[in-house]
DNA sequence: ATATATATTGAACACGTGTACAATAAAAAT
DNA sequence: ATTTTTATTGTACACGTGTTCAATATATAT
């Protein structure tokens, strides 16, 4: 009853028409009625599953978000939070980045909503608190919030950069760079 | 010739039209014939001038961006790059930011394209480019290009959280929580 | 003031959107 | 295997999109 397969099936045709089209062309300018045309699929059944085309790549976003996770969760050992450690964290976002380099490429065009960027955005934050948290004593947790989000984005900040040079920086080449930035990062440190 | 008076009228009009609109619903609710309608203006004398609602908001934006730059270029003594020169610019941006909360908020908003994102983040980014500049001697630029991304993009962080806590937090607090930031984020400070 | 240039209008077109409904097909349940 | 449930389809509707075109209105230029 939960898994009726007619549902299965056009969810499917849909998913796979809207990766044959995003192979042709943008998704900003994907509509509706040609995703159901290229799945053969009446367009009123597309409503009564999605709202809009941005929901079926959305399914596909969930997978790439969960191999980021599990990508940055498989265990290691941690240590305190320090240099190594957010190096070890981000170089595996940068190879998970490369890897869906297609999606990210879509993800951060200046057209499609921000919607993507902060579901990015929040996933990150939530591995940049586990780092974090429990490392400082702060009396506001309201100041770990500024924090954590400070940081997250300084990262996004890297993968912006990147996308902006074409993906075209090698991991390796990124990794130098993060490290140069967190040694000069640091306000106290006079040059 | 170059300032028709139909075409200043016509614009005004759309524009006008526009921030009525936004007092009763969200941007991207806000169809072109919504638009026209409300300005009493024929459609197709919008497609002569504009191509979306964006097109109409993103003049407004303008005019913020402006403001921006000038609040932040105003004269005042700068030092080295150090950790109160960094405070003193991001409180101007605070500031300016708390100002035009109301437009701010749309321009975080979800739904929203990305553009408007870039379009303060490549603003910001030049007062940080010139903040940092010649204060580091690296070899390439590009290296540079990754930095000033990275620092940029974390204050957008603050930004962000800020937005996510209903601008309710004060900018004195918001001050306190950067300074609380920079000392922390020293990545070679053990704790 | 008149002539000239051009912005605006209204109408029409093909196509997309979001929704509603009865008819049909295909699944699950017995 | 038959019944029951429900997903899918086809059709229709009002509205939005982006464009074209001749008619009109309103600027600018002489």
């Amino acid at each position: 009853m939960k898994h009726d397969l007619r549902i299965v099936k056009t969810k499917d045709g849909l998913r796979h028409a809207l990766l044959d089209l995003l192979k042709k062309k943008p998704l900003e300018t994907i509509t509706v009625a040609e995703l159901c045309r290229e799945a053969t699929i009446n367009r009123g059944t597309f409503y009564l599953h999605y709202k809009e085309v941005h929901e079926v790549f959305k399914e596909y976003l969930e997978v790439i978000v969960e191999d980021l996770k599990q990508s940055y969760e498989e265990p290691y050992f941690k240590t305190n939070y320090h240099i190594q450690n957010l190096e070890a964290d981000m170089i595996k976002i940068f190879h998970h980045v490369k890897e869906y380099k297609d999606f990210y490429q879509i993800i951060f065009d200046e057209r499609i909503p921000m919607m993507y960027y902060y579901l990015l955005f929040d996933t990150i934050r939530s591995f940049m608190k586990e780092s974090i948290e429990g490392h400082f004593e702060l009396d506001q947790s309201i100041q770990l919030d500024y924090l954590i989000s400070y940081q997250t984005n300084a990262i996004l900040g890297i993968l912006i950069e990147w996308h902006r040079h074409g993906y075209e920086t090698s991991i390796h080449e990124l990794n130098q760079h993060l490290i140069t930035i967190l040694s000069i990062n640091s306000p106290f440190r006079k040059m």
